[in-house]
DNA sequence: CGCTAGGTTGACGATTCTCAAGGTCAGTGG
DNA sequence: CCACTGACCTTGAGAATCGTCAACCTAGCG
């Protein structure tokens, strides 16, 4: 079974199999974790950085009157890392959306791996970028889409970044989000969701049920949605890259 | 005159005097730039990043239907560092507000500093944990604030920042934003922008005129915007920093 | 077999948008 | 000196998207 994270970064930059060891040894402890747990929460001390090896989870806050924002999805190989203030205490919350496996990475376990090899530094800082591009287009998302667009955008912006890690992902997929998640992710009501995923369905554009969903038009769903690949494109691997995994996963 | 770039990163870690003289030899060419110039494009070759030393700054997208979107203001002592794709194309697009004193830092003259003190590298990790609570903070205050609420709250982020940089800012700041900027950073109409700034007009929380803004009660302003500046609470900075850049300015 | 989380539906209401017109003010050129 | 221009701000009326409330349904599960 081949490391999600190691496949992140060998998106983010381009590593050497000492470098890939390196942060595979980092990931000797995972552990499963059921959904609706708390990875981190807010005021908690970050010694260590959640990594989500399988599984979805999500970063979020609470304002005052109770109302939930989701502010992030963490999909497989997604890490927890530039999320700290810098007295390192937590400023959000992370919990599991599905059952999880998550390595805890500690922070100066990362830094001496990166004080060794800077290229990690490089892989992270790459990774922070994508990170940020996909915060950027939650913003956009969010202020200047419809209903619609928005729901249809973040589906192909999951799809999207599962195929990243799961290259042999076709158009079904486990997608753990109730219309309650969807609606504190998107900036909506509940209601409004389930009317809206209703047009999503007659339009034939998608089927979603008992949290698998199929895209039956990506290429329309991508209309709809004013979809652009471009923002969270990855250095293209080479084809060496997935055996070189494979052989380190061993 | 003290370099806000520099300012930033004593906040967002300790350095030495060594590595701040190794930042600030970076910043040694700076540049006056005039309001509402590019200062990179979509698709640019990110060969180096732009440091905002005063004045405003905005990135942003535009949609299809030409709408646009702002997903985060620079203010004096922001870098677009975290923002391009792992091949180095800038993914959104970067214009002044104001005039602006910027300076163009090479990623591979950055490299190469934070290759010889990796605290520099870590001060960036921790400044890109900053930019990315706020840019959270702005999906959760477009996706589930109301408009007098997001106005607020843009503010209160705004002279917060600000007075990190600048410890003697007081109620009046430089607020460069036209009523339609406005709009596009908070995800509303210029109309109902304009509706909603003479409420807080009305009820004495502002005065907004020729680029001026006066807060009047500070208090009461986050209060509205429900802003808790916890989730961008710097390291809080030691009595001796202070000297210490005045020094390395010199 | 009942409990509970999650999904569905309807009626009504509110925030926000759209369109369209007019106003102010600083700068510019005749 | 003054009319003109363009950027920005203001106001009104009507429409649309989305929210609220409340009831009911469904399916998985202990």
């Amino acid at each position: 079974m081949s490391n999600a994270f190691l496949q992140r970064l060998t998106h983010a930059a381009v590593l050497s199999d000492e470098e890939l060891a390196a942060v595979e040894e980092l990931c000797r402890q995972p552990k499963d974790v059921a959904a609706k747990k708390y990875l981190s929460r807010d005021g908690d001390e970050m010694v260590s950085f959640p990594v989500v090896l399988s599984g979805w989870a999500a970063r979020y806050q609470i304002l005052r009157d109770g109302a939930r924002q989701i502010t992030r999805l963490l999909l497989p190989g997604d890490a927890f890392y530039f999320d700290s203030s810098p007295d390192g205490v937590a400023i959000e919350e992370v919990i599991t959306l599905s059952s999880c496996r998550i390595v805890n990475i500690l922070h100066a376990d990362m830094r001496r791996v990166i004080d060794r090899f800077p290229a990690v530094g490089e892989a992270m800082r790459s990774y922070g970028s994508m990170e940020n591009a996909v915060m950027a287009s939650w913003v956009v998302n969010v202020g200047r889409r419809d209903a619609l667009e928005r729901m249809a955008h973040l589906i192909c912006e999951a799809h999207y970044r599962l195929s990243l890690v799961d290259p042999k992902l076709d158009e079904q997929m486990f997608f753990p989000l109730t219309q309650d998640d969807l609606a504190d992710a998107l900036g909506l009501t509940p209601v409004h969701i389930n009317r809206k995923l209703q047009q999503l369905r007659q339009d034939q554009l998608i089927t979603l049920r008992s949290k698998q969903l199929i895209i039956h038009d990506l290429r329309s769903l991508q209309q709809v949605a004013g979809f652009d690949s471009a923002y969270l494109a990855p250095r293209t691997q080479t084809p060496r890259d997935e055996e070189r995994l494979k052989a380190i996963a061993a």
